[in-house]
Order: C-alpha cells, then sequence, then structure tokens
RNA sequence: CGGGGUGUAGCUUAGCCUGGUAGAGCGCCUGGUUUGGGACCAGGAGGUCGAGAGUUCGAAUCUCUCCGCCCCGACCA
C-alpha cells in the first residue's frame, strides 16, 4: 500500500488552458501526466501507474497461446529506437515515411553525407524486425513466429493533438508475424485479432474492429480498433443490424447494381460553351441546369511523379486514400500547372472523352469510379477551356483504363451487406493489424526454406496498440463532472482509504487495517493521509477516479462504522467497523472477479 | 505547410481598443481560528508582461520580425 504524502499527484483545480477535450483536462487535472512541449509528455507518478497496467494486460494478451487459431503467443524482444538511415532507405516506405520520421545526424556532421540523416528514431519497426528475422529464421520448421515489443516511438507529427491522443513521443505495442504461407498468416492475423478484442475487454472498454484502409503500411487487408468517441480523429461507417463497421476512408455502399447495365446513349456527344463555369455548382446552375449525379467529375492527380486522372460523379467526392488501390507509392492532387499541358485544359473544364485528351500518353492512366456508370448521357469538360460537353456516355465515350472504388460513401447509403442504410460516428483509433503478405520480405529478402528444399518469402502481419493513447481514450470513455472513472483493470489505485483524521492515531490504525485487507484480496491501495480538509481530499479522489473510496473519520468511528463509496455509484455505504474487512474484502474480490 | 487564435506570477486570468507606477482568484510561505464535499481572518513572497527591433518624453498597450502554444485541414497508434 502506498500513503499520498509519499508519492506526489499534482491535481489542479482548474483545468490547464491548453487543454480542450475532457480527457486531456483530466489528464493533466489528476496530475497523471505534464507537458514539456506539443506532443511530448511526462508520466507523474499515478500516470505512469496507468500505463504500466495497461501495459501488463496488453504483455499478458500478447503472450497468451491462441489454440483456437493454431497459434502460440507472441514473445517479446527490444529492439533499438534509433535506427540507421540507410535501413530505411533500403525498405519500401522510405519515400512515404520520412516526412513524420525525426532525423538524428551524426556528431562530425557535415563532412560526408550531410543531405541525409545518418539515424532515424524509429516510428515502428518493420525495417528493423524483418532483417533480424532474415538472418535468424532459415526454415520453416522455425515458423510461424510473432515478435512484439511496448516501447516508445517517435513521429514528428504535423499537428500533435489533444495531449497523449496524437503525441510525437508515445507508447505502442507493435507486434510482426511471420508465417511459412498466406493460410498461416490469415491464421496468425486472426489470432491477434482475438487477442486484442480479449485486450479491450480487460481493460473495460468498448473498442470495435472496423474494416480499415492500409495506408503507408501496405498489405492486404486490416481492421483498426476503435474506441466510440465524438472527438475521435476518423469515421466509422456502420449498420448495427449488418454488424458492417469500417473506417470511412476504406467503407463502401450497395449504391451501385452489381448488374447494373449502361444506359444507352440517345445522341451523339454535344459541345457548348460555358464561360467562366469552373464548378460543379455553377453547371447546376441556369442556364446549363445540369444536375450533379449527371456530372463526371474529372480530377487529376500525381502518382509517383506521373499524372494520372480520377473520374467520380459531380454529387461524389473522391476519396484519396482509396487511390492507394492503384499502386502508387505517393500520390496527390495535381497543379493547374501540371494539368494543362496534359489534359489541355484548366481545371474546371477537364474531362475524359476520347480524343479530347491533350496527352494522353502522359497519363498513368484514367480511373472511374463505378457510380458513374449510374449516369446516362451525362456532362464533362471538353478540355477546352470555357467548353463542356453533353451526352457523354460511359462506355461509348470515355477513355477508362479502370473502374475502381474511389468515392467516399455517404451515410444513408445501403450497406452492402443488408441494403439498409449507412450511419456514422467518430472514433479513436487505438489499434490497427494488418496482414501485410510479402512487401517487407521480398524487399529484405526473407526467406525460407519448406520440407521440399523450396526457398519462399515470408508472409508477414503488423499490428499495433496505441500504449498511451488508449490511455488517454479510457478517460475520454469513462468520466463524469468530478472526475476520471477508472475501470477496475486499470485505475492506478483500485483502493483508496480517505482518512480524514490522520492526525489521529485510532483513525490511522483504521485505515491501515482496511488497506491491509484490501490489499490482501488483490487490490492496490492508496491511503489518503495528507493534512487536508475533508473536502478536498473527496474532490481529488474523484478526481482521480480510484474505483471504490473508503472514508475512515472521527465522526463515523464514533458511530462504529466506516464508509464505503464505488466511483461509479452514488450511494455510501455504512460497514460496521467489526464488518469492515470482511465486507471490503468480498467487494474486492468480487470487482477483480468481475473485471478478470 | 496553409487558415484562424493566443502568449501577463507555479496555475486560471483582468488590463491592450483609447500609451502614463501591472491587478485579481487559486496555489505557496507565516500566524491564528476552523475541521465530513475544493474553509476563514491577518500578514507575506512571487512578474525580463514570449523574444528582438522600432515609434514615442514615456510601450504589457501602437508597428515590424521571430518564437512557443491552441484550434481547423492533409497524416497517424
Amino acid at each position: 500500500m502506498k500513503k499520498w504524502s509519499q508519492t506526489f499527484i499534482p491535481t489542479l483545480k482548474e483545468s490547464p488552458a491548453d487543454a480542450e477535450i475532457a480527457s486531456h483536462k483530466l489528464l493533466v487535472r489528476a496530475g497523471l501526466v505534464r507537458k514539456l512541449g506539443g506532443g511530448l509528455y511526462t508520466f507523474m507518478p499515478a500516470g505512469l501507474r496507468v500505463m504500466q497496467k495497461i501495459s501488463q494486460i496488453c504483455r499478458e494478451e500478447m503472450e497468451r497461446a491462441r489454440p483456437d487459431h493454431e497459434r502460440a503467443g507472441a514473445i517479446e524482444v527490444w529492439m533499438p529506437h534509433v535506427h540507421p538511415a540507410e535501413l530505411w532507405e533500403e525498405g519500401p516506405r522510405w519515400a512515404a515515411a520520412r516526412e513524420i520520421m525525426f532525423r538524428v545526424d551524426h556528431a562530425g556532421a557535415g563532412k560526408g553525407r550531410s543531405k541525409e540523416p545518418e539515424f532515424v528514431l524509429g516510428p515502428t519497426h518493420e525495417e528493423v524486425v524483418t532483417p533480424l528475422v532474415k538472418a535468424e529464421i532459415t526454415s520453416y520448421r522455425d515458423l510461424p513466429k510473432n515478435f512484439y515489443q511496448i516501447s516508445t516511438k517517435f513521429r514528428n507529427e504535423i499537428r500533435p493533438r489533444y495531449g497523449l491522443m496524437r503525441a510525437r513521443e508515445f507508447v505502442m505495442m507493435d507486434a510482426y508475424s511471420f508465417d511459412a504461407t498466406d493460410d498461416g498468416a490469415i491464421k496468425s492475423y486472426l489470432a491477434m485479432k482475438a487477442s486484442y478484442e480479449a485486450f479491450f475487454k480487460r481493460l473495460g472498454i468498448v473498442a470495435i474492429a472496423v474494416e480499415a484502409d492500409t495506408g503507408v503500411m501496405g498489405g492486404s487487408f486490416s481492421h483498426e480498433f476503435m474506441v466510440p468517441a465524438e472527438i475521435g480523429d476518423d469515421d466509422v461507417i456502420y449498420n448495427e443490424e449488418s454488424g458492417y463497421a469500417a473506417n470511412r476512408e476504406k467503407a463502401t455502399s450497395a449504391l451501385v447494381p452489381a448488374d447494373l447495365a449502361d444506359a444507352a446513349p440517345v445522341g451523339a456527344i454535344e459541345e457548348f460553351a460555358t464561360p467562366g463555369v469552373v464548378t460543379i455548382a455553377a453547371l447546376e446552375a441556369a442556364p446549363y441546369s445540369v444536375p450533379a449525379d449527371k456530372q463526371f467529375k474529372t480530377l487529376v492527380f500525381v502518382g509517383d511523379g506521373t499524372p494520372f486522372v480520377v473520374i467520380v460523379r459531380g454529387c461524389d467526392d473522391v476519396e484519396e486514400a482509396k487511390l492507394g488501390a492503384l499502386g502508387f507509392q505517393l500520390w496527390r492532387p495535381a497543379t493547374p500547372e501540371e494539368i494543362e499541358p496534359v489534359l489541355g485544359a484548366k481545371p474546371g473544364s477537364l474531362g475524359a472523352v476520347k480524343g479530347t485528351i491533350k496527352n494522353p500518353s502522359a497519363l498513368a492512366g484514367v480511373f472511374a469510379d463505378h457510380a458513374i456508370r449510374l449516369i446516362g448521357n451525362g456532362t464533362t469538360g471538353a478540355n477546352k477551356d470555357g467548353f463542356h460537353l453533353r451526352n457523354v456516355n460511359v462506355a461509348r465515350d470515355l477513355a477508362i483504363t479502370k473502374f475502381g472504388d474511389f468515392r467516399r460513401v455517404r451515410v444513408g447509403e445501403p450497406d452492402v451487406k443488408s441494403g439498409k442504410p449507412l450511419q456514422a460516428r467518430r472514433g479513436i483509433e487505438v489499434g490497427h493489424i494488418f496482414k501485410l503478405g510479402t512487401k517487407y520480405s521480398e524487399k529484405f529478402n526473407a526467406v525460407y526454406t519448406d520440407d521440399k528444399k523450396q526457398s519462399h518469402h515470408m508472409v508477414m502481419g503488423c499490428y499495433g496498440i496505441g500504449v498511451s493513447r488508449t490511455l488517454q481514450a479510457i478517460i475520454e470513455q469513462s468520466n463524469d463532472a468530478d472526475g476520471i472513472i477508472w475501470p477496475w483493470a486499470v485505475a492506478p489505485w483500485q483502493v483508496v482509504v480517505t482518512n480524514l483524521d490522520p492526525q489521529d492515531a485510532t483513525a490511522s490504525g483504521v485505515a491501515e487495517k482496511l488497506a491491509a485487507a484490501a490489499e490482501a484480496a488483490g487490490a492496490d491501495v492508496l491511503i489518503d493521509d495528507r493534512a487536508e480538509r475533508p473536502g478536498v481530499k473527496f474532490k481529488d479522489a474523484d478526481l482521480l477516479g480510484f474505483p471504490l473510496r473508503l472514508t475512515v473519520g472521527g465522526k463515523g468511528l464514533k458511530e462504529g462504522i466506516i464508509e464505503m463509496k464505488w466511483r461509479a455509484e452514488k450511494d455510501v455505504k455504512k460497514v460496521p467497523l467489526a464488518d469492515a474487512e470482511a465486507v471490503i474484502a468480498a467487494a474486492v474480490r468480487a470487482a477483480g472477479a468481475a473485471k478478470a
């Protein structure tokens, strides 16, 4: 047991000026963290305890075998955080990742290779673990393996935000699975999914698995674990009944029927003058009066240096994340200066009708969203400033390289599973699992020999849990006007013994006895022995969110009772002194069992 | 990096528009009275007003530059 006076929990009455959201304010007010700079935080004793508890639960769930998925538990390692930059240059995502990586120049900077950093601080460890496994594992007999670590990660976020929610330096669990076969990799993936679900359940928070984009990580499929919260950075698109849930970046709908037949063209293409019209809205207005869902929106992007065209309906938005399916490493919207020489017009008059593109060979392709097939006799730019074309039909007229899903779904569209309308809510991404495939094993040539003496690339998966972010997400999900309400499993201390008369030997003796009883039953106990007035102690206990409070004071002792109060409940139970130890022990055991 | 905001004591802030000795609350220190939901009284310490330059007899206040922080966008655990 710990005495309050012997640790350090600097609570604040007022919220810090730079905190916006509840969990950030409470983190600071409850004395769990202090800020060093943007996205950089010191963990104070109570905050550190929570982080250690989350880490420990994470560790236990990672190590746990998943026989239902034919997988042993993951194996803990510790990898360096300073990485030779060459390793990343060799890897598959240097171009995409370098912007967020902290660069470490060596002591003699200036001589030799001055442009490139000598070292970088690790944002994750694929580039470290893959060469390691390549060197150490060469036989199918040693596969599968899954290595994980819980450690600090560094990302020079463009915009750190909301305290620990998006920090420059943060604690993450990262795991990397290596399998001999694709089937095996799927088993590893599903085993990790099960471990994640068990982990979040033990923490006592709601985190739902949703289909996600693979982003810069690459790979074939992935799930994010989202804590529903208004302040979340991501939109989860879902339907309660069908169970469909996906990140907006990835979400699809059944808007376009699979058996859709192209509408029959009703006439030849006609060019018409549209002076000054450069927006969808302007073309919708009189005198043109072309509804947005009858317009082709033609956008130009640059992928790895080469321009390409994406077409969606005028009423739709391109979901840029979905362009990742096209295979580019890096892509961005093109500038007007890049567009004109290729298409022949400025943005606002662009189109992809056959024969109108000025320099089609300069394009990496014309990619069309499926939904444009809903347009018959539509309108698009003529690739001539101030002119558009009408009676444009998809199959007959457009120079399309490939169809795909490139549009952003909207709430209310039919779910692909049930046809019921999709809904949206915000979420905090606390975990992410990827089936990577052979992207990294090919790049680093991580191969093994099978039982037929054949050599194959290992099939990888990678997995992350934002430990420090999860800590804050728990607070965001579980608080009230008085402060934090910690779930039992992660509370810095599960029981606080509030001694109202610490200078009185009787009260102190009782407090110690109750604390010992709670501790013996399995709780972490903090005794508030400070020479503060009762009000201060109660307020601090509520703010810190200890699940169970035991109050000892002269007034109660005269009556022969102590008080027991759950943070999440309103009523205070009076417990006769004689029964107190037994009642407390039972309460602690029940709480521990319920959350175990 | 673009847009918006902000910077005054450990914390929360007033003062800035309209230039003239820098104020409050909380916290802290001393003494006293209190003692079951952030006590009260008396006294006290604590401020290069983010930094630099400029305008002015005089700048927290006006001007310029830079920096930090916060919010919105792209990115992420």
